[in-house]
This record gives C-alpha cells, structure tokens and sequence, in this order.
DNA sequence: GGCAAATTACAGAACATTCGGTACAGAAAC
DNA sequence: GTTTCTGTACCGAATGTTCTGTAATTTGCC
C-alpha cells in the first residue's frame, strides 16, 4: 500500500503549475511522468482532477511544513518572518514557479477547486496575522497587513513572471519582514 | 471594412479573461459571441491566436486610454495617481476581472505573448516611474514603487479572486496613492 | 528458502467527444 | 451583381477516459 505515489505527484507539480489545470492535458502529463494514460488512471482513479487535487494536497503539505512552520515556533516576530522569507525564496524557486493557488483560481479550475483554494489561503493569513498580533498589532491591522503580505508575493509572482526578471521577486521577498513590522 | 469588429472583441475579452488562453475554447467563444466558427474565422483570419492578440490589443488600448491617461496630466501628483485608482476599479470590474497580463502568462499563452504582455507591464511602470520622479523620488526609489504598485494591483487581483472577496482589492487599491507618496 | 497465487504496475489500443481549422454554398447587404 | 457574411458539413488531431492484457512485484503457504 501507499507506494511512492509521491514521485510521482512531485512530477506532477510542475506540469499543473505552469499550464493551469486546463492546460494540464494528459499528454504533456504523460510525458513529465513517463507514465502512459492508462498507468496514470491506475495511480489516480479520480482521473485528471484526482490528480490535480494530490497535487493541490502535495502543495498544501509541503508549503505548510516549510513555510508556515516557521512561523509558529517561539522566536521574536521578525525572526520568525524573515525565516518565511527565506522559505517562500525556495517553495517559489526564486520566483519562477507560479503560485498554484493563482494558476486554479482560473476558468474551470476555480469551480472545481475554489473551496481548497480559499482554505488554503486563509490559512496562511491567519497565520501571518497571529504574528503580526503577537508584534503589538491590533487586530484588524494585523489582519490587514497580513493580506498585504500575501498580496505582495503573489503579485510579484505575476510581474516577476511578465517581465522574465527575477528580481522584483527577490526584492519583495526580502523587504517583506521590515515592511510587515514598520 | 472593419465595422463593429470592436462589437465582437468586447464580446471575447471576457473569455480570455476568465479562461485563460488555452481554456478559451471556440466553443465557449462562438457561445459568447453568438457567431458560428465560419463567422468567426471570417473576421478573424488569424484564427484563435488572433482573436487573443485582438483582445489583447483591446484590452490595452482601453488600458492605455482610462488608467494611464490620468498620468499624464499637468495634475498633482497625487491627484493623478487617485485618478488611475478610481480607473483601475472600473477596469478590472472592483477586483472580479482578472488581468489578461497575468493569465496569459501562463502556459501556451506564455510563449506565444511574452513580448506583448512584458511591453505592457514595462509601459504601466514607466508611466508610474515618471509620476513618482515628478513627485520627488529619484530614479531608483520611484522605479521600485512603480514596481510595487503594480505587484499590490495583481496581487490583490489573485487574493481577491481567491477568497471570492472584494475587499482586499478595494482596499488596496483605495490605499495606493498615499502608499507610493508615503 | 522455494514456489505458486494474488496483487500491483504499466502499456496498447480504442472509446466518444472536443479541439482548432477549412471548404463551400447560399443568404444578406450594399 | 458584387461583396460581405454565415450555416452546415467536414477534416485530422488531440482531449479525457476505459477496456483488455501483460510484466513485475509482493504475498501466503509449504
């Protein structure tokens, strides 16, 4: 039981996160795999949204374990903040890789996984939110300021991406800490 | 010649917008439009491709006339930037239209619009770049905040599809100016 | 340990449907 | 009557999915 299906999601990942869920057809699945069509419906009975949803689940885990995680120890604020930074650089790989949680906010993928979308969001927000509170912040602006943050990495995702220049990424990521705290 | 093509675009921004390019199907377009695929292919003999490089032609212009055009006025400085502010919200509908620069940046779209979707990012932050130089900033602070204003605009865009809320771009948007001159 | 049995992993080929695109003939408009 | 437009019927290729069959691997029993 439970083989090392996660070999095969994490070849998974870069297909869906680069095409979207749309532009994830099987054949270039196929080929990121090296899986056939029909091997890939013996692994993920659910089919292509099965598949999408582990690697939604996959994401969840490891941005969760390496991302968040940092930001529940019992470090000062800042600290615990520019160790998010430092994650967000790798989870992102510099700003090259999109955010899966943009990539299926889009046309068919958002009917099918707007809900984990949402939650996942969420999570993060309030977990950036708890820091911020525990910096002296009230609450609604540590809520506030928390969005922010989460807007700020996903939009210089998008610039980072349109402009094929990694250092608007780079930048955003790492005044992210001092901005947060000002 | 040429008569209500823009008829006919209008009708497809829509599509592109929210499916991406490789989810705009000519099913879904000749639904939106109420025109057969002969229709189509008569106005249009570029084909899907062309359709998108329509839209996006459109888009930009309608970009160019209503958000950037209240930079270049002989206004304040910040005057202008609430101007753009109150033209963005109607442009992207309060936060509910997602940005066809970030959508077809993804996947097939990527390599097929790069130049097109990077000439007009560069362009929206030349245009911010020269307000906030007039403002007083130098080169490299007004080139960093032009940056950042548009990563704040679609990332808000992505946080605000995502938890189907449209407070976060309403707020962001709101807060722009004061933020760039702060 | 040795070996058959059962389970798992994978692939070939075909399924029906839809993809983007075209040919053509007739309708509508000027 | 010529030009502009559109409906219909197609094309080959690709879509996601399933059926059938075969290696490979694990399991259970001696």
């Amino acid at each position: 039981m439970a083989i090392d299906k996660s070999a095969i999601v994490s070849k998974l990942v870069p297909v869906f996160r680069h095409y979207g869920y749309e532009g994830a057809t099987l054949s270039r699945i196929s080929k990121a795999t090296g899986l056939g069509r029909a091997s890939l419906y013996h692994h993920f009975p659910g089919g292509k949204q099965g598949m999408a949803k582990a690697v939604l689940n996959y994401l969840n885990e490891w941005f969760d374990a390496t991302v968040l995680e940092p930001l529940r120890t019992d470090q000062v604020p800042l600290e615990r903040l520019k160790a998010m930074s430092e994650s967000l650089s790798r989870f992102y790989g510099n700003g090259q890789d999109s955010c899966i949680l943009s990539t299926f906010s889009l046309g068919e993928g958002h009917d099918l996984f707007h809900a984990q979308v949402e939650q996942a969001l969420k999570t993060w927000v309030a977990h950036l939110t708890q820091v911020l509170t525990e910096a002296g912040l009230n609450a609604k602006e540590a809520k506030q300021r928390a969005e922010d943050a989460v807007i700020q990495i996903q939009g210089a995702l998008v610039l980072t991406r349109g402009l094929s220049r990694a250092e608007p990424f780079e930048r955003t990521v790492q005044q992210l800490p001092d901005r947060l705290l000002r």
